[in-house]
DNA sequence: CACCTTAGAATGTATAGACATATGGCGCAA
DNA sequence: TTGCGCCATATGTCTATACATTCTAAGGTG
């Protein structure tokens, strides 16, 4: 694989940075010293660092130059993936059962619901999802009616209702909780499992735009399940 | 704020990508139509397109034209902020108890450990943290001495390791393993809490390059903490 | 009908130059 | 000495062009 020019000088500059060579805070050569030192125009040097400022590698000022950023912004890649399909990649066979399927107006004096229900009504969406038959995790899931009308409609006894989402409903932000809590008594009669089981909790909340569209809590078995987190290229 | 013309032909299609307006697999306008479209040259456009491809959001084929990436969409970014600043975010303070130092060989057999010593010996750091003097989660660290021999000499008394690492060493890649399980009597006697209480168990292991430079195991408190990921631009 | 060739389309890379804009230091003046 | 303004510096953006590379589809041939 040979490089084009204005890879190889990003290349050039990230492993000098990531071995030692350049410190944070250094001063990297300006576009000339660059364009004399590869032979090459403005435009490449420019492509090359432009890609290391928007890795975050490295910080550019206008009128002062390039300089080596900070050791890490700590914020790592969390895959959140579709859980038949996970289930599946990890060699099991998925199963979904629909537990509660109700309509019904938010709760009074409960704002988290009463923000995502907008006025108008919610869907309660209670669900198992199972690895070869064995329960994996419960969730308790509720869609804005006026964010989703159309779930409404939409057969969830087989596929779940993150899954139908996911297809159907594009969202521009989400944001996810994770804790861990003992398995209460009805989430332990779910999952069979003892009262007090360590559980994984996910909770997440959809938006599209400023609109809410959906909060979910699940509680996965603690033992069965764990996520996984990736800063950097490769690849196992 | 004023966008650049390359910004705005990015944030134009970005925002089409998200509300769906542009599906998974659809074709993008070719450059010249965008050229047309926005009145300029072909390297502004290409430039948007590029940025776009570099965040995963399109994907180009030579020759063919632009597509609209596959749903790669759940995969969202996980704050992993250092401990003793997060507690402080949070208002309360802050303290750290190293419980064990220990310079030793890797465990025979044990896989892990031997490819993190890399032949050579292994630091093992295990400490405490706590917020407002109650403990918050206990970890078991290993530094390899060969990829960081100046771990030897640092003072790890008052600082947890974490930071230090932060601060010493660059690393390149970073793999986390999020999950949840009961505590055992150590980690129930370190933290003060029964047996059997609900733990976060957070594994992660970094290396610059191929280097492996250290794993770490911790154990928070279930009930006292959690993990946040996001995916998108606002949000508190 | 199956296969090969080929022309056009679309992106990839690179050049040379122009003007815009933020920065920081130097020198001049109060 | 201190403060202000100017200017050289460095990056930000954009243009117009050129040629390379790869894919697709059309059309011809056996």
């Amino acid at each position: 694989m040979t490089l084009s020019l204005h890879e190889r000088i990003r290349t050039d500059i990230e492993s000098a940075i990531l071995s030692g060579k350049l410190a944070p805070e250094d001063r990297l050569p300006v576009e000339h010293e660059l364009m004399q030192t590869y032979q090459c125009s403005r435009m490449t040097v420019n492509k090359a660092l432009s890609a290391l400022a928007a890795a975050g590698l490295i910080e550019r000022r206008k009128g002062a130059g390039s300089f080596v950023g900070r050791p890490h912004a700590h914020s790592m890649i969390l895959d959140v993936p579709d859980l038949p399909v996970e289930v599946a990649k990890r060699g099991h066979v998925y199963g979904y059962q629909l537990l509660v399927r109700k309509l019904r107006a938010a709760a009074r004096g409960n704002a988290e619901e009463e923000l995502l229900a907008g006025g108008r009504r919610l869907l309660q969406l209670d669900g198992l999802h199972s690895a070869d038959g064995a329960p994996l995790a419960v969730e308790r899931r509720l869609v804005s009616l006026a964010a989703v009308p159309a779930i409404a409609e939409a057969d969830l006894e087989k596929e779940p209702p993150g899954t139908w989402l996911l297809r159907h409903v594009p969202w521009t932000e989400a944001e996810t909780r994770i804790s861990a809590v003992p398995a209460d008594a009805e989430i332990a009669r779910l999952l069979k499992t003892p009262v007090g089981t360590a559980c994984l909790l996910v909770e997440r909340q959809t938006w599209r735009s400023s609109e809410r569209i959906t909060a979910v809590r699940q509680y996965f078995l603690g033992t069965a399940y764990h996520l996984v987190a990736r800063f950097g290229s490769s690849r196992p």
